[in-house]
DNA sequence: AAACCAGTTGACACAAATTACCATCTGCAC
DNA sequence: GTGCAGATGGTAATTTGTGTCAACTGGTTT
């Protein structure tokens, strides 16, 4: 990761941290540590992952304060779970639209990084009484390791 | 449920029972059932929703089963895991390209009936190395149910 | 229609993912 | 520094999904 790419996470973590007072949301070392993890990683880990992440620099890191702190950021609107068709949540810092690939063998996530797919318009109301707020697009295929491992 | 859509409805199950028969897979009493259940729900349940749907009509039916069921149709391509951003597999009768509403908060999925929202073309190989098959798109947005519980 | 058998199921144990609860602790406003 | 609302850690419980194996059954053969 070079400096460029340095100076603009510096940027946003600043961001979010404005967004957590803003809120009234405590920075406590745990949710600036995940603030930090989130950001640097672009591979839309796990709760799990990110645990693992953080309990080598927070001794005593609970699980549950990584799942609940997960909830509140989401909430307050600086991540986004991600869908996937994989049964396990994944997070990810950047909250702007973009698209995803996913893993149909390991569920592994990433970023989409081509443009072009965004849909001119879409209706904010649905028939079905919903109402639309975003959308997201998600590739399946196989990522490079899968493709070789032809399991099945 | 109109008529017309009970025909279409068992014209989809004759298929899908062809389908079974193709592949070497018994129509045995619970895979007809779950059949039947997957394509007259049109809600894309989770595991759990289909055993309750089956628990009452095949006594001492096993949860383990339904697990089982769903993981074969997925393989025969019978129905399909949709991406949702809640941590928990849901089925769709329903293979053909089409696109999904998530309820932000309840987590429920609809169909998006509204058609012309489909990309034109996508690229097979993505930077990465992923390899890609297909894509879905989900948008978010509030239930009618949700936007009026205003809970948060 | 009885017998056979590969494939399927039910029951239970287990693992993984997530939530509930509550006593203790800490960021931060004063 | 003090006080306290809010946050955390630890444990238990729940939900979701997988592994194992003996018993059963759909579909074919005789």
């Amino acid at each position: 990761m070079g400096k460029n790419d340095q100076t603009i996470n510096s940027e946003k973590i600043q961001r979010m941290e404005d967004i957590c007072r803003a809120r009234g949301l405590s920075l406590t070392h745990q949710r600036l540590a995940l603030l930090h993890s989130l950001i640097e990683r672009t591979d839309h880990p796990t709760t799990d992952q990110l645990f693992d992440d953080l309990k080598e620099s927070i001794q005593g890191l609970s699980r549950t304060t990584v799942y609940r702190i997960l909830e509140t950021f989401v909430r307050a609107g600086l991540v986004v779970k991600i869908s996937s068709p994989q049964a396990k949540a994944r997070f990810d810092a950047n909250t702007s639209r973009h698209h995803h690939v996913s893993c149909l063998q390991c569920g592994q996530v990433a970023d989409l990084e081509v443009s072009g797919f965004d849909l001119p318009s879409f209706p904010k109301n649905h028939p079905s009484g919903f109402q639309l707020y975003d959308y997201a697009i998600t590739f399946s295929g196989l990522c490079l390791r899968c493709q070789h491992s032809s399991n099945q």
